[in-house]
DNA sequence: ACCTGAACACCGTTCAAGT
DNA sequence: ACCTGAACACCGTTCAAGT
């Protein structure tokens, strides 16, 4: 029960401390340490009084700035779909048009899962049972793949057809989802050698190839 | 605290009585319970007492039969994975061969995890950190997704490469599933008129008929 | 405006005790 | 062998009270 020593510092958080320190900016604190607490223990293991904790607060203190749990978690999905959607951005101004473009989005889609598995099991509806009561995270989702779908549009000749470019968006969301599932699960092998591809990256050659090719034929057809 | 009335009709359980019954088979009626209340609730609500309430008895008979709420947890996924299976093994020779069997093994694939999105959650991951821990799971899992890679053998021209059929598979499952993870946390459109097409049927379509161009052109080329 | 601390109704799990 | 009931250490959330 001491009381804090210094005032003039009191700008340097001690992290593990567990005094009060109502610093004006605590909704940011609560983003961080939930974020932090998250990728160690998963976000059902996640509870709200430990956040309040690792902040250095009561348990009723972040009742200030959220709602609640689920909101604070919301929160922190919103974040990383921002943060999945910047990634992918870069991936598409860095990749070289064509099907390899593509390819690249996603393996680093299912990186970015890989590198922050909690995080984007929080962000796929785990712990929150209803994100349409949130809808920047709607939002925020949607934006995170639109790099995916520009790349579709731009590097396939599909662009006259609106509705084959629908379709091969979803299909390309869905497989990129779906294969970073997978990954997070541990439902896919791990690589043998350090040399040797993801067999994700064939997968995902293989999806681009084929795009390629059907939408072609589509294209005379439809 | 009355005592049963009735000892010879025992065998029909009232469903809501509070009463102790112990018959014997208290494990697949916790399962039962357990399975109902998860479409219900969801696997992070669903409490482990609750099961024990329904079924009749105290919050701590469950630990004579399972060792806790995860390992129940994954007596149910393993069920949901047989059920799944059973269900992809029953499409698959109703089909007719082709790229429409890979078609209507994907369209049940998503409408098993669109009709028991609680389920198939947690099958996928929600609610159990470490699904290692429960190799009949995995093997269930595997089990239940032979369909799908059989289809492949059977029906694509990339029986003579297996590589290249192992990453059809991948791509197969990890489009499947991503599909219908979207399709259960809303992030799907519904469908417009009942009689459109669901737009998962158009991505699917995409997908095979991509596949069976590339695997011809990789046939040639490895 | 923001935070504390007590309180409430829940959890999962353990354990002595009953039959 | 199987079940009960009390107990423990937690939860999420509410609310009066403090500053």
């Amino acid at each position: 029960m001491t009381k804090q020593s210094r005032m003039k510092t009191a700008g340097k958080r001690a992290a593990k401390a567990p005094r009060p320190y109502h610093h004006g900016d605590l909704r940011r604190a609560l983003i961080a340490a939930a974020t932090e607490l998250l990728e160690r223990e998963g976000a059902e293991a996640l509870s709200f009084r430990a956040v309040a904790r690792t902040a250095g607060v009561s348990q009723s203190a972040p009742y200030n700035h959220f709602t609640g749990k689920e909101d604070l978690l919301a929160t922190v999905a919103e974040a990383g779909f921002r943060a999945l959607g910047t990634a992918q951005a870069e991936t598409a101004a860095r990749a070289s048009a064509g099907e390899d473009r593509l390819i690249a989005l996603g393996l680093s889609y299912i990186g970015f899962a890989a590198d922050h598995p909690q995080l984007y099991r929080l962000m796929f509806g785990v712990g929150v049972p209803d994100w349409h009561a949130y809808p920047q995270v709607s939002e925020a989702k949607q934006a995170s793949f639109a790099p995916i779908r520009a790349a579709l549009g731009e590097d396939f000749p599909s662009t006259n057809d609106a509705t084959a470019l629908e379709h091969a968006a979803l299909a390309a969301w869905g497989l990129a989802h779906g294969l970073a599932m997978l990954r997070i699960e541990g439902s896919l092998a791990r690589r043998d050698a350090p040399d040797k591809p993801l067999p994700e990256e064939a997968a995902l050659r293989l999806f681009a190839r084929g795009l390629t090719h059907a939408l072609a034929g589509a294209a005379g057809k439809l």
